[in-house]
DNA sequence: CACCAATAATGAACTATACTCATAAATTAT
DNA sequence: ATAATTTATGAGTATAGTTCATTATTGGTG
C-alpha cells in the first residue's frame, strides 16, 4: 500500500497502534491483576486479555514485576490528575486540603485492590526500595497546596512539611483500610479529622492575629473577645460553613 | 503414660524437637526473605538454613504464602508482648500513648525489612483479605491503653476510636517509611507530633480546670482566652467530626 | 510497484522452582 | 523385640515466567 501517500482514514500509524497496545497491555493487566491477585495472574491469561501473544508482552515490559510496576505508576499518575483537578488553587487552604483529602480517600476506597498493588510494586527486587515515580509526583500535589498554605500564612510552620504529610496521607490510608475492610463507604468524618490535625492553627493564628506580641493589657484582651464573638455568631447562624 | 517413666535427660522429646523445629524453620525462613525477598527466596535454601529436608518444610508449612504468613505473625506476636511491657498502665494516659508510640516506631524503624513482609502478607490469595490474627492481637494494646484513658477521661471521646487509632498508627507507619527512605533514625519529634495529634484534650481539659478557680487577674484571662479561642477554632474548622 | 531494511509479533522451547509422594527413618506403644 | 504411628527425605512432577529463532508487518526507496 502507499504508506506515504496519505495518512489512512483509521488512524493506524505505526506509533498510535503501539500506543493503543500499550494501553490494551496495562489495561489487561490491572484488570488480571485485581482478579486474581500478582501471584494468581498468569503471563498467559493477561496477554490474552490483551490479545496479543505472551512473548509480545515482553517487548513492551521486561518482566512481570516490569508490568506490575506498570500498572501501578499508571494508577498513580491518572491519580495525579484527578488530584489536581479536585483541588480549588483559589480557595483557603483548609479547603484545598479537604479537597485532596476527600479525593484521596475516595479515590482509594473505590480502586482498593489496584491501590493494594502498590505495596508488591514499592520493592522491585533486591534494590534499594525506590519509590515510583508516579508516587513522587502524586505526593508533589500535596506539597503544592503545603506551600501555598505557607505562602499565604494561612499555616504555621512549627512542625516539619514531612511529618504532617505522613499524618496526612497516613491517616487516610489507615483509614481506607478500615473502612473497607469494615465493607463501608466514604466517611467525610474521616477527612474531617485529618484535615483538623494538618492544620490545628489556622483558625487560631488568623484569630490571634499577633500571638506574637504577648503583651496583654485590656485593649488586646477586648479586640480578642470581639473576634470569639464574631465566631460564635457565624457558629449560631451557619452551623455547617 | 506408660513411657512417661522419666523425662529424659537432654530435653529432647518428640514435643519440645518439633517445637525446635519449627522455632529453627521461622528463624530461617525470616532470616532469607529479608535477605532475598519473598520471590528471591527459593524454598529450597530456607529449608537448607533450617537444617531440614525441603520436604520437611511442608509438614509445618502447607506452602510458602503459609510459611510467609507464619514469619509476620510470629514477628508481630513479639511486638505484642514488647508493646505491653513497654506500656506502663499506672502512668498518665498521655504518656502511655507516647510509649506505646516510641516503642512502635522504634520497632518499624529497627526491623523494617520484616515489617515489610507484612504487606505481602495481608492477602493470602483470591480470600476476602483478612488480618492476620497477631496484627489484631498487637492493636489491642492501642485499645486498652485508650480504654484507661476513657475510663480515667483523660479522653474525650468526641472522636470514634477507630479514626484515633488509624491515624496514630498511619502516620507512625509513614512516618517509618520516610525515615527509613532517608536513612535517618528514630525521630521523637514523630511521636510528640503524633500523641499531640491523638490527645488533642489538653486544652479542653484545661479549660474545664480553669472554670473552677476563678480569681480574675490579667494572666488567667489571657489563658483562658487560649483556650476558648482554641476550641472555637476546632469547632468552626470541624463542625460535627 | 517491487524490493529492502528495520521494526514488531509469535509461540514453541527452555528453565526455574513450588509442591507432591513413595519410601525410609525415628519414635512410641504393646 | 516387634508392630504401629509419626516424622523426614529428596527425586520427580507440574506450572508458569522468560527466551529466542522464526515469521509478519511497516515505511521508505529506486
Amino acid at each position: 500500500m502507499a504508506a506515504s501517500a496519505n495518512q489512512k482514514p483509521d488512524q493506524t500509524t505505526r506509533r498510535q497502534k503501539l500506543e493503543a497496545r500499550e494501553a490494551a497491555i496495562l489495561e489487561a493487566a490491572t484488570t488480571i491483576f485485581v482478579q486474581k491477585g500478582v501471584d494468581g495472574s498468569r503471563m498467559q491469561d493477561i496477554a490474552a486479555a490483551a490479545d496479543i501473544a505472551e512473548g509480545t508482552l515482553y517487548l513492551y515490559y521486561r518482566n512481570k514485576q516490569a508490568l506490575l510496576n506498570g500498572v501501578v505508576g499508571h494508577f498513580w499518575h491518572q491519580l495525579t490528575l484527578g488530584a489536581k483537578a479536585a483541588v480549588d488553587t483559589e480557595a483557603s487552604a483548609a479547603k484545598q486540603f479537604r479537597q485532596l483529602a476527600e479525593y484521596h480517600l475516595r479515590s482509594l476506597l473505590e480502586q482498593y485492590e489496584v491501590v493494594d498493588l502498590t505495596y508488591r510494586a514499592r520493592r522491585s527486587h533486591g534494590e534499594p526500595e525506590q519509590q515510583l515515580e508516579q508516587i513522587r509526583e502524586y505526593v508533589r500535589v500535596f506539597n503544592s497546596v503545603y506551600q501555598r498554605a505557607l505562602d499565604r500564612q494561612e499555616l504555621d510552620d512549627r512542625t516539619p512539611r514531612w511529618q504532617r504529610r505522613d499524618v496526612f496521607y497516613g491517616s487516610l490510608e489507615h483509614a481506607a483500610r478500615t473502612l473497607h475492610l469494615r465493607g463501608e463507604d466514604y466517611d467525610p468524618g474521616v477527612v474531617a479529622t485529618v484535615v483538623a490535625t494538618i492544620m490545628p492553627k489556622p483558625m487560631a493564628s488568623a484569630l490571634m492575629g499577633s500571638a506574637k506580641d504577648r503583651h496583654s493589657n485590656t485593649k488586646d484582651l477586648e479586640t480578642r473577645l470581639d473576634n470569639i464573638e464574631r465566631l460564635l455568631a457565624q457558629l449560631v447562624e451557619n452551623p455547617r460553613a
